[in-house]
DNA sequence: CCAATAGTGTCTCTTAGACAATATGGA
DNA sequence: TCCATATTGTCTAAGAGACACTATTGG
């Protein structure tokens, strides 16, 4: 359905005589709100904004605004998120921020009936967002060290966060987490600091290589270090999206 | 972000100084759709409405409406499913409508700007639907059948099938295709129906079997023969709700 | 030489795919 | 009896977990 109109009433009889009441139809304000995801040093990070106003001033919350007039939920999640991060319009396409659900508790914010849609996005290591002098700031938070968030964003993140684990399980999602080029050791350290494992290191690899399309070799013999160990062959995203078969997390659990 | 009052602009400074525009905060009409589906006779259905008014008079659409004042969208798929379907409140809960995404297109309502938030559910082969001495009918439809639906139903449902086929691998939600108690033919059946594709008997029963949780016999001998074969023994859900390891379908594709 | 990280090889166990063979009902 | 479906069993191949071992760098 869709119509604003009279709702439609439009299977059989026996139906409760309860018409159109215009108090039924009461306008919402729609938002989207942004789980925007990175690891950094190992930890997982999420980009969090200070709020400037009441309710919740001073609280720490999901970077977001609203829907425009003639914009749809996707293309607004894709302008905050190139004005949180300070990624280009170009860069931000590509991340593909995520749909991941619609929250709609009637008192979730407690001064009117707001609708958001939220969206997930995982970045790569990115610099600290525009340092802020102005009046509300942005920064990257350890996912184990929020406090409590305004609104509902902090199940928000949640639902977030078991999202992406899951889909590091069978997508190809984790290269988004890693730059252009990046060793299998980094990208291993996104798996086990998403689930929060420790993974096989052989096995990883051998999974990753063999998977077709996950990663592709970058050609010219470039190693790099990332301390004092073997220089570490690069890699860059391959051209597949999906795993098969899937990279399950160890004992399948599906992280609470 | 969730406030509606000036939105916020948190992060840093180059920002286009584009300030609060009170056009920008448009009232919303919001929306749920409902992706409800079925096997009958080996094959997916989806329950539809006729259209009783402009626009798409006369053309099929998804069972939905309007979220009331007071309710969540959650609360008003399940609540739309029970007029719907004439299925008891409770046992529509039973049934757990899954929110699928939100669709927001600007346009997708020539009239304004609805905002609609989609669910898909999952039923046993049920009657008809209330046969409608009403202005607009609701029947089930074999999927393949679809002919062009109202606003962006079309999509909607192409989603849900996706999501659920994606998700019968990994969970094990294909029991609440079926009735109470069921033969793994027919749980068979579901898989085929949703996946398009013919399973290996004896491999199936294998991995249902071996799946602890997925089902569990029924005590009583009693048993239930389809036609003229021989008579099936008879299980109903168990307690599992994941997959562990899943189910994949052949050739791992992710039926477009 | 040692510490640290990268990479290779191997063995085993689980699981899935293919498919033969048997069981049990109705026509 | 034949036919259709259910059920059991076997063989094989792919994939994952465990883990020993080698390679290459910096100190």
């Amino acid at each position: 359905m869709t119509s604003p109109q009279p709702p439609r009433r439009p299977s059989g009889q026996p139906r409760v005589p309860e018409n159109y009441d215009p108090a039924d139809f009461v306008p919402f304000a729609v938002t989207v709100d942004l789980a925007v995801f990175t690891v950094r040093e190992s930890r997982l990070h999420v980009l969090l904004v200070e709020r400037g106003e009441e309710p919740y001033l001073g609280h720490w919350a999901l970077p977001g605004g609203f829907v425009r007039p003639r914009e749809s939920a996707g293309q607004a999640a894709r302008r905050e998120l190139a004005e949180e991060t300070g990624l280009s319009p170009d860069t931000v396409a590509g991340l593909r921020p995520e749909q991941l659900r619609t929250y709609s508790d009637p008192d979730r914010d407690p001064r009117m009936r707001v609708v958001s849609v939220a969206y997930t996005a995982l970045v790569p290591d990115l610099p600290e967002p525009r340092g802020g002098g102005d009046a509300a700031q942005a920064r990257w938070t350890p996912y184990d060290e929020l406090g409590r968030l305004a609104f509902d964003h902090g199940r928000i993140l949640a639902d977030g966060r078991r999202r992406i684990g899951a889909k590091l399980e069978y997508t190809c999602l984790a290269t988004a987490f890693c730059p252009p080029e990046f060793t299998l050791g980094e990208l291993q350290q996104v798996y086990e600091t998403v689930w929060g494992v420790v993974l096989d290191r052989p096995n990883f690899r051998r999974k990753v290589l063999t998977s077709p399309g996950f990663v592709e070799p970058v050609e010219g013999p470039p190693r790099r270090t990332g301390g004092r160990g073997k220089p570490a062959a690069l890699y860059r995203a391959g051209a597949a999206t999906a795993l098969h078969p899937p990279l399950l997390r160890p004992e399948g659990r599906t992280t609470p």
